[in-house]
DNA sequence: ATAATGACTGAAT
DNA sequence: AATTCAGCCATTA
């Protein structure tokens, strides 16, 4: 399933993603810093990019800080990704955010913005 | 080994 | 409020 060889950054972040409840959302940057380092981020968002279409890692339940989904230029993946969630139960607002308070999955950690 | 890239983030303009 | 700039770090070429 899971690609050839993944170098362990990869492995890290899947398992963080793995762990995200139904119904839940997490940022780049919070699986970043579950990790180890906040700044991570793009790495994060790196590894995701280079998930196999046949992965069982719930990437679609990772977004921005903003809440928001960050690819919407590439229409088809990010039009999948906000239906996966909206049938996930995922509330969007009106510009489309999503409320990381309410569905947020360890986002803030305690700390809000 | 060096350079370029990226599904990011926060601060600055 | 929206857009731009710069920083961070792992992966890929």
């Amino acid at each position: 399933m899971r690609p050839p060889r993944f170098h362990s950054f990869h492995k890290t972040v899947y398992e963080v993603v793995s762990q995200v409840p139904c119904g839940r959302v997490t940022t780049y940057g919070a699986v970043a810093a579950i990790l180890g380092s906040p700044r991570l981020a793009h790495a994060v968002g790196f590894a995701l990019h280079a998930l196999p279409p046949d992965t069982d890692v719930p990437w679609h339940r990772v977004i921005n800080s903003r809440g928001r989904i960050s690819f919407r230029g590439d229409d088809i993946r990010g039009m999948e990704q906000e239906r996966r969630l909206l049938e996930e139960g995922i509330e969007f607002g009106p510009d489309g955010s999503v409320d990381l308070r309410r569905f947020g999955w360890m986002v803030g950690l305690g700390k809000e913005r």
